[in-house]
This record gives C-alpha cells, sequence and structure tokens, in this order.
RNA sequence: CGGGACGUGGCGCAGUCUGGUAGCGCACUCGGCUGGGGGCCGAGUGGUCGCCGGUUCAAAUCCGGCCGUCCCGACCA
C-alpha cells in the first residue's frame, strides 16, 4: 500500500481545498495564466453541454428561439440605462485599442447583453405583429472578479441569456414566471438540486430590472448558491433604448421585456449539492456517462473477459444508455474504481469470470455504495430502473438535507446563532426597509435569499415592525 | 481592495534560517510479472527553483519590486 497516492482532502474537514482538489483530480477544470480564467477541460464540458441540451429543449419547448450578438459594446450604449451601468462599471473590461489605433469610443466586453440586444431589438421590433420576439442566447461574458473559484465564480464563464420582449407588463411578468419554472424544473428533474423560487429584495435586484425572480440552492456546507435569475424589465430598458410599437389601436408605446440566464456557475453547485468524501456524484440524467463497465480479467483469461465486457459494452449502447467502457490495462480494478468514483459516474458494472461462468454481473451504486448481481439477461432493465432508482433518491438526499437544514428564528438571538453555527436558510419575517436588511447583513453576513410567493405576516426580529416573510442565508 | 500564508519537473512536497550549482513520492516512458477496492520489480524522461532587478567569486537560498495562488473580510451569476 502506497499512501504517496494524492488523496482527496474530506469534504468536511476543509471545503474549500476539497472542492479545488475535486475540480482538479476529476478533470473537470483547470487553471490558466490569467486570473479568473479557467479551462474547462472535456469531462467539465460534458456536463456542460448535457445541461445546455436540457434547457435548450426546455426553451425550444416554450417557443424561444437562438441566436448570437456581439462580444463587444460601446461604452455609450451601455451608459443609456442608468442603474444598468452603475451595477455593472465596476466588473467591465475595456477593448480601447483596435490593431494598433486607440478606439475613439472604449468597447466593453459583455458583462451581460441586456444593452447590446436591446439596441438591435429597437430595430427589429415595429409592430404588435412582431411581439412577442423570444430570443435565447448560448455565450460568454466577462465580469473582472476580485477573488475567484473554478465554475463558482470565475471572470469569464459560459451561460445562457434569454431576452424576450412583449406588449403588456402581464405578459412579461407570465413570461418571467413562466422561465423561472423552466429553470425550477431543469434544477428538479435533471440536476436532483432542490431550489427555493422566489423574488429577490430590492437591493439583491437585477441593475435595471422592475423584478428579480431566483433559483436558490443550498450547498453541502450550508451556504446558499443563487443558481439561476429571470428578470423583469418592465419598461426600463425600452425606453432607455427606444423600443416602441404600434399596437392595435394605433398607439406607438413601449414594449415590456425580460431577461433570464443560467451560468456554469451551476457546475458548481453541482459539485457542492452532490460531491461526497470520494469525489463527485452525478445525477444520472446528467451523467455524460451513465455507467462504466470495468473488466476484471486474469492474465490467462483476459482475452475472455475482455470479449465480454465488449459484448456486454454493445447490448447496454443498444439499449440506449450511455455506457463506456474502461479497458485500460495499466491500472488495476480497484484504482479504476477510485477513478470513476471520483469522476461520479452514477453506476459501475463488473465482469470477470466468475461473473462469466454464473452469466451475470455486478451493479454498484454511486450513491450508496450497494453492490447486486444481476443476471445478464435482464441487465438492461435493471441498469435502467437503478438509474432512475439513483436520480431519485440523489433528489431526496438534497431535499432532506434542504429542509433539516430550514430553520424558523423566532428571536433575533436565535437568528443570529443560527447563522453562526449551523448556517443553511433562515425563515424569518423582515419588515421590508433596506434598514434592517443592512443591519442583517452587517451583523451576520446573512443576506435575504430570496422573499417566498407565499409570505405568512409576523414582527421583524431586529426593527420589530411588521413584516412578512423572507429567506435567509449566507450566500456563495 | 484590506489582513495572513504560500509560489521549487504535470501533482504533492523537502531544501531557504546557516549562499557552494537541485532532491523525494506520485504521475509519465520502456520491459517483465500482475489484476474482484488506488499492485510489484528493474531501467529511464522531464526543472533557466513565479517574473524582473540588486548584493556576492558564487543566489532556489539574502535584499527590493512586480505577478500569481490559497485562507479570512468588503463587492458580485
Amino acid at each position: 500500500m502506497v499512501e504517496a497516492v494524492e488523496k482527496l482532502t474530506k469534504k468536511s474537514e476543509d471545503p474549500s481545498r476539497w472542492y479545488l482538489q475535486l475540480v482538479r483530480m476529476a478533470k473537470l477544470a483547470d487553471y490558466g495564466p490569467v486570473r479568473g480564467m479557467f479551462a474547462i477541460r472535456p469531462y467539465g464540458f460534458a456536463i456542460w453541454e448535457r445541461i445546455q441540451r436540457d434547457l435548450d429543449d426546455r426553451f425550444k419547448a416554450t417557443g424561444h428561439q437562438n441566436a448570437y450578438f456581439p462580444l463587444l459594446i460601446p461604452e455609450s450604449y451601455l451608459k443609456k440605462e442608468a442603474e444598468h451601468v452603475e451595477g455593472f462599471d465596476p466588473e467591465l473590461a475595456w477593448v480601447t485599442i483596435g490593431g494598433r489605433e486607440k478606439l475613439e469610443e472604449r468597447l466593453a466586453i459583455r458583462p451581460t447583453s441586456e444593452s447590446i440586444i436591446c439596441d438591435f431589438y429597437s430595430n427589429w421590433v415595429q409592430s404588435y405583429r412582431d411581439l412577442p420576439l423570444l430570443i435565447n442566447q448560448w455565450c460568454n461574458v466577462l465580469r473582472w472578479e476580485k477573488v475567484t473559484r473554478p465554475f463558482l465564480r470565475s471572470s469569464e464563464f459560459l451561460w445562457q441569456e434569454g431576452h424576450t420582449v412583449h406588449a403588456t407588463a402581464e405578459e412579461a411578468r407570465e413570461e418571467t414566471l413562466q422561465m423561472l419554472g423552466v429553470y425550477r424544473d431543469c434544477f428538479h428533474e435533471t440536476l436532483a438540486i432542490p431550489v427555493l423560487t422566489g423574488m429577490k429584495s430590492p437591493a439583491e435586484r437585477f441593475a435595471g430590472a422592475v423584478e428579480t425572480y431566483t433559483c436558490e440552492g443550498l450547498m453541502g456546507d450550508g451556504r446558499a448558491l443563487q443558481a439561476a435569475t429571470s428578470h423583469d424589465l418592465g419598461q426600463n430598458f425600452a425606453k432607455a433604448f427606444d423600443i416602441t410599437f404600434l399596437d392595435e389601436q394605433q398607439d406607438r408605446v413601449y414594449a415590456y421585456q425580460t431577461s433570464w440566464g443560467f451560468s456554469t456557475r451551476v457546475i458548481g453547485g453541482l459539485i457542492l449539492v452532490h460531491g461526497d468524501d470520494r469525489g463527485l456524484k452525478i445525477p444520472p440524467k446528467l451523467a455524460p456517462v451513465e455507467a462504466v463497465i470495468v473488466p476484471i480479467w486474469r492474465g490467462k483469461n483476459k482475452a475472455e473477459v475482455r470479449s465480454e465486457a465488449e459484448k456486454l459494452h454493445m447490448e447496454l449502447k443498444a439499449s440506449g444508455l450511455r455506457v463506456e467502457a474502461d479497458f485500460d490495462e495499466e491500472h488495476s480494478p480497484g484504482w479504476k474504481f477510485n477513478e470513476h468514483e471520483l469522476r461520479g459516474v452514477p453506476v459501475r458494472v463488473e465482469i470477470g469470470p466468475k461473473d462469466i461462468e454464473k452469466n451475470q454481473a455486478v451493479l454498484v451504486r454511486r450513491d450508496t455504495g450497494e453492490k447486486e448481481f444481476v443476471p445478464r439477461d435482464g441487465l438492461p432493465e435493471r441498469l435502467r430502473t437503478l438509474l432512475s432508482d439513483i436520480q431519485e433518491n440523489m433528489m431526496r438526499q438534497a431535499t432532506e438535507f434542504r429542509d433539516a437544514n430550514t430553520r424558523h428564528a423566532a428571536s433575533y438571538d436565535e437568528f443570529q446563532e443560527i447563522i453562526a453555527q449551523k448556517r443553511g436558510f433562515v425563515v424569518a419575517p423582515w419588515d421590508g426597509t433596506p434598514e434592517t436588511e443592512q443591519k442583517i447583513k452587517e451583523n451576520t453576513k446573512a443576506t435575504i435569499r430570496l422573499l417566498p410567493f407565499d409570505r405568512q405576516e409576523g414582527a421583524d426580529l431586529v426593527s420589530g415592525k411588521s413584516g412578512k416573510t423572507a429567506i435567509f442565508a449566507r450566500a456563495y
């Protein structure tokens, strides 16, 4: 036993170190020469591609089309919506030289694309017949961050941003909520991450929005992660960028807009929610590889085991499963077991001489470590039900954790104690003033993560004034 | 951007205090034996010691500046 093998730090021992090690050991991402800019490696990108496909299907199903808009935004465009520039100003990166010429007007690398897209929309939208305009783009954006971590906060990140235009305020609000629901479904059904949905407080609202809605997840260390947001932009951008149309009464009126985004940050969330001391754990519906076959051979029967494993591989692939076979001859089975667990592959399929003799295979699930012997005949079916069990179990465990770490605070003392010692979500009434919100933030570092749709009346813990339910947590 | 720690082959580290021309484990390459929870033996490849400058006969080591990383705070998907 050589102990010098690079071991993953225990999650409970040093969560931050665990996270960084996992990202690199599982080959999800790697550091580059510029701060905050990471390479997403093939395995990490495969996860992103699965998320993309899942979301994209949902966008298409709700009537959206994909398009692409420019990377560079003239300063003057960005400045048109006052709140918006102010919000993003500290994180902008600028292009000031083109070729060898100094530019007359500097160009911002998009931190988000509202301003450039609205400029196009002001031309594209002329009549109520042009509405609704339902467009999404998949792209990279850049925000000059001071403290960065792979996936969770990088200067450059990948995301999608939907930008829609509507004739009425009601329609825009419906769209905003519809897309919030699309995100929630993706989290619940595919990522197995339970999220709370609700409204942001004015202080946490997107710069330039009338209302921001959010999906908030709870990470394994008790901190919240804003996982996706959907904004009702009202007419703020329409007025700033002159997006008007002739309605059915022949009146020229300003349009209503929405925007909504979901980023590679969620991969960080996935790691933090499901990862354990053995490494990553990917829910089957998301996993690039649902099952990996590890052949167990001895010198004399290597050829036989190999051909059986290949046959099994073909069978499982033919049944529509995403299966990989690990025929590497350099590593021992034990080494492979650890490696695939680190990568979070939901199921391992072992096949060796004993199994061939008994016409069976061994299935080992990543979420519980349970092992079972399954006859070869029914293997694809059994694997399929096992994968769906795992999906369900991962969602159930994450939900139980979330619920066990959602606490009601009856007094401010209790509130502070929970945040300091247990973290998690804290449910408490808020009087709606920025003053109490700010005070809580200064005292406890907890912020209002969201205002749920269903809010109860109660006395604010700080001011004693009447308020309504808010959900607090320390956030990433 | 403040406080602290750290930058030495791909990864993890020793060497720095007390200057003398770079080492260990893993990984990687080749050969052989192995293989049901990170196997073993043998032979190899790979480093201008983060960057720039200074002190010195001589710098990974001492001094200055810069860059980067990590942890803790202030701002953010």
